[in-house]
DNA sequence: TCCTAACAGTTGAAAATGTAACTATCAAAT
DNA sequence: ATTTGATAGTTACATTTTCAACTGTTAGGA
């Protein structure tokens, strides 16, 4: 049976991870922070609309694992700041349709640049094949079923 | 030149690290927060301080890369709670030692177990060496200097 | 048609967090 | 001994997040 004594927290994975991830993000973060006033809903937001073009508030909220209110909020704060802008679908009227402006993109290409730069670095830090080493390691946590069937 | 095209939002190493820890903390986040009602900061602290005994305040920040006002707040939480108490140092008065009482070792060695039970689970899902893997990549994130001289 | 349940998204109030200013203590230098 | 600057920790206030309740819309029956 397991002792309390056989805890490690040093190498308990959700601790460690939380503190990686904080400390990865913390950077980029300040960035967007210094740079455009930017929350990190608000960056979680545009960088989906950025990669995948118009989506949803309820997509955004599966793919990026966002609350809706978060979403929500986040949406308001880049359309009053006309990065963004709404329109209803016509089939259905509880749908909006999410898109960023023009500026909207000039903001995205910019913190995708200074996101690939860190990108850069952080491969570096990890060695030859660490970054893939380590995306699959991730993807196996997220998904059990990518663990047994070996994909990643 | 990067351009913006290049970015790959779902291999982006700090986008990807937040979902991951954020996933894996959660069912445990869920465990300690219904069981015990008690936030991310008290757990920390907790851990903490099971795990190496009296503490300061100042060493909680530093090893948990927790800011002082979280720890302030946590450590007045579980001292309400009588799961902690805290002693003045007498040699430097600013100094306040902390240590979990036995009710609060009573918490944390339940904790410890449900922790150890979820590391199982995590590292069935990442294969025979994956977890070890995983602890050194997420070092060399944290500490450019392991990447280099080939530490972790 | 009308009722019910579900869904997309918003809002308000409560809780948590971040920032800066604060108290109290100590060390070093005069 | 007293001033200056640093440190440990707390508190107040503003911002952010969370939770639950809400509006408006659609779908599926009876």
């Amino acid at each position: 049976m397991s002792k309390a004594t056989d805890f490690d927290l040093e190498a308990f994975l959700p601790y460690r991870l939380a503190q990686a991830a904080e400390a990865v993000s913390l950077e980029f973060y300040q960035l967007y922070r210094s740079r455009y006033a930017m929350t990190r809903p608000e960056w979680r937001v545009m960088a989906h609309l950025g990669q995948y073009g118009a989506l949803t508030a309820r997509d955004i909220c599966d793919r990026a694992s966002l609350h809706k209110t978060k979403v929500s909020r986040a949406v308001y704060a880049l359309e009053q700041r006309k990065w963004l802008k709404r329109g209803r679908d016509d089939g259905d009227r509880r749908f909006e349709w999410l898109e960023l402006t023009g500026a909207g993109r000039k903001t995205y290409d910019d913190l995708c640049r200074e996101g690939l730069s860190l990108e850069t670095r952080l491969r570096a830090r990890l060695g030859a094949n660490g970054a893939a080493q380590l995306l699959s390691l991730l993807q196996k946590l997220d998904d059990p079923a990518a663990a047994r069937s070996g994909r990643g």
